[in-house]
DNA sequence: CTGCTGACTGGTA
DNA sequence: GTACCAGCCAGCA
C-alpha cells in the first residue's frame, strides 16, 4: 500500500530539504527517494521553480558528479558547494560517493 | 486527451 | 574529451 498523498513535486521538495550541508544528491537519487528513480528530468524541472531557502536546491546535482544547472548560475552553485565543504573541481564534484547523501544517512564515517 | 518543454541519464560515435 | 540520440517523467498550453 502506498499512495503518494502529496504530488511528486512536494515529495521531491521534502527530500531535498532533508539534505544536510556538506552533502549532495543527484537528480536521479532525489527522484528515487521521491519514488521515481527515472524522474530525474521532472526533478530538475521542479528544482527550477523552487528557489526557496527551505529547499537547498544547490545541493542537488547531476549524475557523475556534474553540477548540472542552476538557473544559469552554475558558478554560484559550485561556490556554495565548496563553501559547505564539498570538493569541487571545475564543474564537477570530486569523490561524489564521499559527499553523496542518503535519507538514511548510513554513510559512515571513517576518513571523513 | 495530445504535444512540447526541460536545472536528467546512459549509450553510441 | 565533446556531440548527438533515445528514453524517461512531471507540468503546462
Amino acid at each position: 500500500m502506498k499512495k503518494p498523498a502529496a504530488p511528486f513535486s512536494a515529495r521531491v521538495l521534502s527530500v531535498v530539504r532533508r539534505i544536510p550541508p556538506g552533502r549532495v544528491a543527484t537528480y536521479g537519487d532525489v527522484a528515487a527517494f521521491a519514488g521515481k528513480p527515472r524522474a530525474s528530468r521532472a526533478v530538475g524541472n521542479i528544482m527550477r521553480e523552487c528557489r526557496r531557502q527551505d529547499v537547498p536546491c544547490h545541493r542537488v546535482i547531476a549524475a557523475g558528479g556534474r553540477l548540472g544547472g542552476y538557473g544559469g548560475r552554475e558558478a554560484l552553485k559550485r561556490a556554495l558547494l565548496i563553501t559547505e565543504g564539498v570538493t569541487v573541481v571545475g564543474m564537477r564534484v570530486r569523490s561524489l560517493a564521499r559527499f553523496r547523501w542518503t535519507p538514511a544517512r548510513k554513510i559512515a564515517k571513517g576518513a571523513n
